[in-house]
DNA sequence: TCCGTGTGTTGAAGCGTTTCGACAACATTA
DNA sequence: TAATGTTGTCGAAACGCTTCAACACACGGA
């Protein structure tokens, strides 16, 4: 192996002045940058992690803590998790995975072996048990999501109130007057998730300040439920004219559901998705999207900036776009 | 932080000594080893990743190299990557995921740095650009998938081949005589994929060898597509009776289509599908599985053991298992 | 009694970095 | 001219662990 000495040899310097050069922590004279430059790109050189850790106490790794249960969308994750890793990248660091039935265990370990310097955590809940163990942690952390007691946390989270509010503004200028919401499975908000009730929360309110009337109705993920639900839904409002629906699983029965009860989208009945922009896209939906690389990227980059002792605000949260699709798309004109 | 010093301080022992508990390299007396034991669990120790890294060179960390490139069925590989850092953690590693997008640039740095013992590479292709440098590299490998030129490499697959026989096998004793093959998109056989290709084979050559007439198409991954790739395929072959299906993508078309050319699952046409186990089940479709997980874990002991000094067989061939499901159910009793 | 043998423990020397204080050499100011 | 910065480089001391050679001790056999 190729050691710091070697180098130092090679270009006749001294060890520390080749470890300026890499770090940059010191001013090096610009003749020997470049020797020391060389040197290494003719030996080879790499630092070696290990030694560069226990010296400076910086591991240059964070730790991705994935959930990996059911029920989480793949390929949202999947975003996540290239997002997240392109960006620690940019600043040099890598990604170690530590998946969710590791528990808190795994965590204590993990940071207990300074091997890494910092946490990313997805898929938070609302009393989540790794929280209070990341919160008395030596190492920073960022969230995904936001736990009920966020005190003293760093979390990132889409607007999830704004986007249910968002869709209803959306409709509600396209001149719609009744409006449902077809939301995730009931177990879902059993489970008190917080990205759910925040979205049901902003879409009641929203309509409330519109002066719309709202029904909603939560639906499971296979088609005769969904159907189900949307026949309820048109029941208990006959005169519904817009459906808001948050549930990926049953984004591909909406449509069938409401030709099978007589509805034409968008002419009789217009379609808001709050769902991942490629889902949408693909389905033609009008949407809210679910924005995962840039969950991703902001989170890796506040954890990076906490790393470098940066204060950062404790929560992000980002605002919900619209991006109009058929769905809604020729509703402008009516009555 | 507490150092292995303050343990041997604590316990009345050298560091040394606490270092021999901790690996097992020697024997250590029943007394001191609980008293060692006792003093690292009261003060909390874990010991400093990168410093044992440095002392023993071993950082006790596998590379992950994953493709996160479109095309990659994201469920089937995240089974792999459970699997993956689950077994590793059983032989008390840890998992450090380097994205394809890295290239064999990434490979080289995660390498020289030391950061991890070994390599564990997903979604390898025929001639794969980082196969050379995985060879020449001090780190050991292990490759899912089977490039073209697999000489010096440990690699685990499944045995598509035999698959592919294994699908035919399973529906001549039925009674099929005259059977279809719905392949994937046609790209991936312009690209060389390995495993497209020695499904395709096995499954021409167990036909052949049955005495049984075999017909093949590609298929896109759109309705429309499938549609016409199954009815070219009932034109070829007015007889057929028997579909096999390797695209997970077309899977959910083609009793539609079926349907749509007036044939009936299983009543008038079986099909068999290779794809995971879970999407067969969903689907009630006969299937030849395809064991993520399995691969995984195997993948990640072959690994394991390499490091160990253990040699290793250079090819590990999963054999195929096919559970029989309703697509194929009732035909026993055919002409 | 002395010698080998085996078992359990220790001290010290690394492992390859970073970083701190020191120190020349030179530039700036009083 | 002397005092005071500045800039670029160096030497050496950590960092926390593993591991090797060495040692103390108890044991059974000659």
């Amino acid at each position: 192996m190729v050691t710091i000495a070697d180098v130092a040899r090679h270009a006749g310097v001294a060890p520390s002045t080749v470890s300026y050069v890499l770090t940059g922590k010191r001013s090096i004279s610009p003749q020997t940058r470049t020797k020391v430059r060389e040197s290494i790109r003719l030996l080879g050189y790499h630092p070696h992690a290990g030694a560069r850790a226990l010296a400076s106490s910086r591991a240059n790794v964070v730790a991705l803590v994935l959930p990996l249960r059911p029920g989480v969308h793949l390929p949202v994750l999947m975003r996540f998790v290239t997002a997240a890793v392109t960006t620690a990248r940019r600043y040099d660091m890598d990604v170690l995975l530590v998946t969710a039935d590791q528990g808190a265990q795994g965590l204590r370990r993990v940071a207990g072996s300074a091997q890494v310097d910092g946490f990313l955590v997805m898929d938070v809940e609302l009393d989540d048990e790794r929280v209070p163990l990341l919160r008395q942690m030596a190492q920073p952390s960022v969230l995904i999501g936001r736990p009920a007691a966020a005190k003293g946390l760093t979390c990132v989270d889409l607007d999830f109130e704004a986007a249910g509010a968002r869709c209803v503004d959306h409709l509600a200028d396209l001149g719609h007057r009744y409006i449902g919401f077809l939301g995730a499975p009931s177990v879902v908000y059993q489970r008190n998730t917080g990205y759910a009730q925040r979205t049901m929360a902003g879409f009641g309110a929203a309509a409330m300040r519109r002066g719309i009337a709202s029904t909603a109705m939560p639906a499971e993920d296979d088609y005769e439920s969904v159907l189900a639900s949307v026949r309820s839904l048109l029941r208990t409002q006959p005169a519904m004219t817009a459906l808001v629906v948050h549930n990926e699983a049953a984004l591909g029965w909406i449509a069938g559901s409401l030709r099978a009860l007589g509805r034409r989208v968008p002419d009789d009945v217009a379609v808001v998705a709050i769902c991942p922009d490629e889902l949408a896209e693909q389905m033609q939906l009008t949407s809210v999207q679910l924005p995962a690389e840039e969950l991703g990227r902001q989170a890796t980059e506040l954890l990076v900036a906490r790393l470098n002792g940066h204060p950062t605000a404790p929560l992000t949260l980002l605002p919900p776009k619209l991006s109009g699709r058929a769905s809604t798309a020729p509703r402008l004109r009516r009555a």
